[in-house]
DNA sequence: GCAACGAGTAAGCGTTCGATTACTTTTTAC
DNA sequence: GTAAAAAGTAATCGAACGCTTACTCGTTGC
């Protein structure tokens, strides 16, 4: 699954936890974090260290690729355009305020 | 690529940076980072809030995917048995005391 | 040479982190 | 319903964050 915000990643997290039968305590002590901590992240915490994240989902048995974006499929003849994404415009939309 | 450490992440930004050709200072703008930060991620800080990263990512053009593990593979016969990785052991190993 | 640029280091600062502990609310099972 | 387990909230505290600014190295090009 495509993770696009922190967001995103909690839900996944949860959803694999439960899963894999483990509660909050269990996965908390598996990958070495506070059961606090895991609330936080299934929440969808932006301010997470990615340390801890990673050893989470490999206590979760969960796979982190990171790859280019797929190139914009390529236009049927006569389609309309294809918009291609503006990644300025999504980044500043993502950027949260502190 | 497979991600599964903070190093492993620094070097891929680092190298996709270049591949787009990026300073440092042109990447922190469109991501909306510092330039140090841009500088401590690529050298792989394993404390960095995952926020920033994904904006990072975003202006990367780079995708986050996550996936469970693949399952193991059929093992041939008369193969010896594949040892099943020991998560825990892995988790172990990659904390990091602070 | 040396100017310009990219990259890295250092110090200072206000903010937030994550662990711990204790308590409350919600869910699950009988 | 009610007891137990799981999930969530609250408060404290030392440590580290990320930003800014300024300075130092190396390269590269003239």
């Amino acid at each position: 699954m495509i993770v696009r915000t922190p967001s995103d990643l909690g839900l996944l997290m949860r959803d694999r936890r439960k899963t894999l039968g483990l509660d909050q305590q269990e996965l908390a002590k598996k990958a070495g974090v506070s059961r606090l901590w895991i609330i936080e992240i299934e929440k969808g915490k932006p301010r997470a260290e990615i340390g801890l994240l990673m050893r989470t989902l490999l206590a979760l048995g969960l796979e982190l690729d990171v790859s280019t974006e797929p190139v914009v499929a390529p236009v049927k003849r006569g389609a309309r355009a294809i918009s291609v994404p503006d990644i300025d415009a999504i980044v500043r939309r993502a950027r949260v305020q502190r």
